[in-house]
DNA sequence: GTGTCTGCAAAGTCTTTGCACCATA
DNA sequence: TATGGTGCAAAGACTTTGCAGACAC
């Protein structure tokens, strides 16, 4: 684990540095944070795990950290609609386009990359007709589906 | 106009009664401000225009209302990413199904209602699928896109 | 008259900012 | 050593809650 830390640690500071940033510790733990997980997390959550290691790093630096990697275009920031934002990692070239769908009542989560191709032909065509009838430049899009996991479903 | 806003109230008093509730002179002021734009206001927008009229009504009671409308089905509570939410009224079945495009420096959103069919079309099969996948009962879902509108894209 | 609604003030939540000190390159 | 980074505390923005008085039905 340290070594595979460093190699990836290694590269993230090359990141940092080709852009004039800085790796430090609080960089490297919330990186490290973010690369062990699959959930979406909110900064409060990457800021407790981190504090288990690194008990100094304040909820400051988290955030300005995540705002940092979001810019960088390296963390995809989110909103599910509970008043927090939620993070997770691009991790490079790794992680499929995908879109989520979320539990309205115990707020899980799930990727899914079904349909990402039949999304993207529409979502492509949608966005050309719409950019060319309002004259918008279209950069980004959101596509969230809301509604009660199988867990949730039953307790309705 | 008097007589038409009559003939409104007492529409949507009934369905306050209709769920046990009560029309009241700010809820009418907050109704009246949003049956008369096309814009999507945040709860401080509606505020300040039923504050001329009835500078008496406070932002909680704004609010309190909107939940209400919310809950009743009667407006919808969006979300476009800039940290307040924006409120739209339903009015029944007046308004058609449609999606947002947001502009992310004026913060300017237009409705759109083209390719609506083909999108319903797309995303039903979509909740279809991920419906059976991930045994999900899917409720509701958001579609936006985000870029610069025609009078942004020059100044960039 | 009764139960709902309201305004005000205060509190809550998430996020950002100011500033002096610290550490990376 | 020169910038950029950090923690802490305070401020900021939006929204919710508590409560006593007011109002709709």
């Amino acid at each position: 684990m340290p070594g595979r830390r460093g190699a990836i640690g290694a590269g993230w500071g090359r990141k940092f540095r080709g852009c004039g940033y800085r790796m430090t510790i609080p960089r490297q733990a919330i990186i490290d944070v973010l690369s062990g997980t699959d959930k979406h997390l909110s900064a409060e959550d990457i800021y407790m795990r981190v504090h288990k290691t690194y008990p100094h790093v304040g909820l400051t630096t988290v955030y300005r950290t995540l705002d940092l990697l979001t810019e960088m275009g390296l963390v995809v920031k989110s909103d599910f609609g509970d008043g927090r934002s939620r993070y997770e990692l691009m991790e490079g070239l790794k992680k499929k386009h995908h879109h989520h769908l979320i539990c309205t009542n115990c707020s899980r989560i799930i990727e899914y990359t079904e349909f990402i191709d039949e999304e993207m032909e529409f979502l492509k065509r949608a966005e050309k007709g719409l950019s060319k009838k309002y004259d918008f430049d279209i950069k980004n899009h959101i596509l969230q589906f809301y509604g009660l996991c199988d867990k949730c479903r039953g307790k309705k």
